[in-house]
RNA sequence: CGGGGUUUAGCGCAGUUGGUAGCGCGCGUGCUUUGGGAGCAUGAGGCCGGGAGUUCGAGUCUCCCAACUCCGACCA
């Protein structure tokens, strides 16, 4: 490929719309244009990305005997109506009628296509484990899509999906996709990737993990220990020690215009952890009010609420008509027909402060124990950075910034019982079987990459990703020779197999470096009158690790031979 | 869904008290240049997001709408 017939715009300045430094050096370096909210044309360069990036995830999913399928991206919506998800999942799903007013769905995830499509094959036991996997579009329409390609509404997926008679079998082939997407984010130049615990949500199942890779550009926060403990804050526990302080006497105290925990501490001259704080929400539905008690220093974790509940909540609006007075509400004289639920980071405190569920007067004093009286606790929380690592017990936990870049779940039968899938086991007996799924954004992974690895120039792609491996540029190509030794070489080093990009282009040398850097293939060859004239050609890597130069003789051998030094240095050998 | 911002040439932006639109980059042509986004000359390129209003006259003032974007909420 020659620059010059490439198509798209290389430009310098950086796009406003483009807060993300990635996204930024995407859209200058010509790899994708915006079309619309969340969605983008994908140029040459990042289409080579992105398929360079799919052929590592086929390897390693066929390794893993995974097939691959194609499930449509259309579907019926009485598909979706079999799991309960039609009505279940909210907007993002995409939903209209055909022509004959049918209802349907675009795809966003293909649980219910995977059970149907393997419903009658695995009907007996004979037939499993197996696993079938697709890379396709996805349409999830975003409430607000971000940062480029890292949430996007229209996106290439691999999603993955296992079948299995025991909850053994899929633990072990659990395991195993684990360790292929390892390989997956290593061998497309992401080591750092970790795998954290995570909630499992709306999918279903218990065991799930989230391929994270730590930056303060991502959008998920991870509760990280230097223990090796990893977790969603989701899905971390929020544990908490108090100390027992003693009882004292509770008193009912007037407290105009103080509403906030912060009003609170101000007043009464304490510390955030001396009160408790009401955090209130209604299920949706029933509208029926939840109401929370924390430490008045720990924040709310609506999805261990969601899930203890089982049931949808949102914060609720309170006004004149709600038992409840904003800004005075506490666990002592809570009125009826209010869920009350008591986090752990309350346990044992025994001098509180709280709202008195009457307006404009607080208690002082007070006690869970003696007050309440019998009070349960849960884990209502988030972990905070500093609180206690459940794996280690030592205050070392960090609340880090993640881009999720992959992630499997152990689904269980949520599918599989909820659609009638059955099979025939070896005693006769029916059985539903045990699935598990596993996904991996593809325009994501690639946008990551280029998030983590880049300069001031442009992206650094590794080599097993690189739209091309090798750029050759030619300076002065008005200089006969020059150019004709350059021609020469394109033709050499494709005949050597190599992925090559030629510039010839009349410029500046400025103009064709900069260009170059944006385009980020990490092996580039300059020709040039100066340096043909010394027979020193000049080969260097993108990230300047490598600079050398080599004769006109060798340059084909010598760039081949960095090539490959490359390629060994992401497999490892 | 809540709060902010933006919308003028392909891109980045300016546009004063209201008087019919400009700069830089990029693009075409010619000449000169040539190792980190070169210089001169010349040219093309605009429904000033959409609609309604005020006015002799609106990019500019008023109202409505839309799109994009950032923060939050939400999110398999």
């Amino acid at each position: 490929m020659k620059v010059i017939n490439l198509v798209g715009d290389r430009f310098k300045e950086r796009p406003s719309e483009a807060s993300v430094d990635s996204h930024a050096l995407m859209l200058r370096g010509g790899y994708m244009k915006f079309v619309g909210s969340g969605l983008y044309s994908q140029l040459p360069p990042l289409k080579r990305i992105c398929q360079k990036i799919e052929r590592v995830i086929r390897e390693e999913m066929d390794a893993i005997d995974g097939q691959e399928v194609l499930f449509p991206v259309v579907m019926p919506a009485a598909l979706w109506q079999e799991s309960g998800r039609y009505i279940s999942v909210g907007a993002e799903l995409a939903r209209f009628e055909d022509r004959s007013g049918t209802p349907m769905v675009l795809g966003m995830t293909h649980e219910e296509a995977a059970v149907s499509l393997v419903r009658e094959y695995g009907q007996t036991y004979t037939r499993y484990p197996f696993m079938v996997y697709q890379i396709q579009t996805k349409f999830r329409d975003e409430p607000r899509p971000r940062a480029g390609l890292i949430r996007v509404r229209e996106f290439t997926m691999k999603d993955a999906y296992s079948f299995h008679t025991s909850q053994e079998d899929l633990e072990a082939y659990y395991a195993r996709a684990h360790e292929a997407y390892e390989s997956i984010y290593k061998r497309c130049g992401l080591p750092q990737v970790i795998s954290v615990a995570s909630d499992s949500g709306m999918m279903g199942g218990k065991v799930a993990h989230e391929f994270m890779l730590l930056t303060p550009i991502g959008e998920d926060s991870i509760a990280v220990c230097s223990c090796g403990y990893s977790a969603n804050v989701e899905a971390a526990p929020a544990i908490f020690e108090n100390t027992a302080t003693g009882a004292v006497e509770r008193e009912l105290v007037d407290t105009p215009h103080i509403a906030t925990i912060e009003d609170i501490c101000k007043r009464f001259k304490v510390g955030f952890a001396q009160t408790c704080k009401a955090v209130v929400y209604q299920e949706r539905g029933t509208l029926k009010y939840v109401v929370v008690f924390l430490r008045g220093d720990v924040e709310a974790n609506e999805t261990k609420i969601r899930n203890f509940l089982k049931t949808e909540i949102f914060p609720a609006a309170i006004d004149e008509n709600s038992p409840l007075f904003a800004g005075s509400i506490g666990p002592v004289n809570l009125p009826e027909n209010v869920t009350a639920l008591y986090d752990s980071s309350l346990k044992g405190l025994e001098n509180l402060i709280c709202g008195a569920n009457v307006s404009e007067k607080h208690f002082t004093g007070v006690s869970l124990s003696r007050d309440v009286g019998n009070v349960e606790y849960g884990d209502f929380a988030k972990a905070q950075s500093g609180g206690i690592c459940p794996k280690c017990g030592q205050t070392t936990l960090a609340i880090e910034r993640g881009i999720e870049v992959g992630n499997i779940f152990q689904l269980g039968t949520k599918y599989s019982e909820s659609m009638n899938m059955r099979y025939s086991a070896q005693d006769g007996s029916l059985q539903t079987p045990i699935m598990g799924c596993y996904g991996i954004g593809v325009g994501r992974l690639a946008a990551s990459v280029c998030e983590v690895s880049r300069d001031d120039y442009g992206p650094i792609w590794p080599i097993s990703i690189a739209p091309w491996e090798v750029e050759l540029v030619c300076l002065r190509p008005d200089d006969a020779e020059t150019h004709a030794v350059a021609d020469e070489l394109y033709s050499e080093l494709q005949a050597a197999g190599l992925e090559v990009i030629y510039d010839d282009r009349a410029m500046s040398a400025g103009a064709v470096f900069a260009e170059a850097d944006l385009l980020g293939c990490p092996v580039r060859l300059v020709i040039s009158p100066k340096n043909l004239k010394a027979d020193a050609l000049e080969l260097v890597t993108r990230d300047k690790i490598v600079k050398t130069t080599v004769t006109r003789e060798n340059a084909v051998s010598e760039t081949a031979q960095l090539v490959v030094k490359l390629y060994t240095e992401i497999h490892g050998k």
